[in-house]
DNA sequence: ATATTTAATAGTAATAGTTATTATTACTAA
DNA sequence: TTAGTAATAATAACTATTACTATTAAATAT
């Protein structure tokens, strides 16, 4: 994977937000850098990104978001204002419970908790 | 909601398969009671079983799937053979944790595991 | 039983998100 | 410097899903 200014600025857009971005956003803020960069080359880039580690994608109902932390976590969706927060939960050690309980060698866990954060009644 | 016979056939065919199937699926299955039924009424039928809590959808990746079992349950999906398989976890209360942790009302949770079953070496 | 109302339908067009194609550009190594 | 080949921009294609519209049929009233 040789270096291109495209997915260095795709990487450093990823990285430098929370908001757990869908590849249209992204896009729109790489044009802020590179205007003529095209859709497609996001795509393949964000692809690329999350194939070799360097971001996460996330499912989120039918669109792909993408999250520049790596480290394990999970999400929290709210479902008025949408957002998504990432928590942890270290006390769960799910890949321990769902070896010997299901004999099923975890690799990826997507956990989405869907429900009301506490800035609504 | 008043009676149609493509409802019914719908709601059977997912009902009686353990398959986690996706519209396109269910749509060639009721194709054999009724051949010139539209994909668009089964979409139609689906979203109105799952919005009655008659069946679940699930989110697989990129596409919905639907379930027939509307008991609490999660899924472990096999990256090898795609399968999706059933599992129930009562010892974790994840509404408690949750709420007490992150002041957040759980109203929906989906947890997709995902791995290699048994199947494989 | 028949007419009326209107939800549900079949067929088709449209949409959104994503992937594939293709000709061109630009790193890299000999 | 030139050959090889990743990466690109532009655009077409694809897939899952939703919207539209004229017609059909289930429930209700006559």
């Amino acid at each position: 994977m040789r270096y291109s200014k495209q997915r260095d600025i795709v990487q450093s857009v990823v990285c430098s937000t929370d908001c757990h971005p869908t590849a249209d956003w992204v896009f729109a803020e790489v044009k802020k850098s590179i205007p003529n960069i095209s859709l497609g080359t996001v795509y393949r880039n964000l692809k690329q990104l999350s194939d070799n580690g360097f971001i996460n994608r996330i499912q989120d109902g039918s669109v792909t978001r993408y999250d520049g932390n790596i480290k394990s976590h999970y999400h929290l969706k709210c479902n008025k204002c949408n957002k998504i927060t990432d928590i942890s939960l270290q006390k769960i050690d799910l890949r321990e419970i769902i070896k010997t309980k299901f004999d099923f060698e975890l690799s990826d866990v997507e956990l989405t908790i869907t429900g009301k954060c506490n800035k609504h009644t």
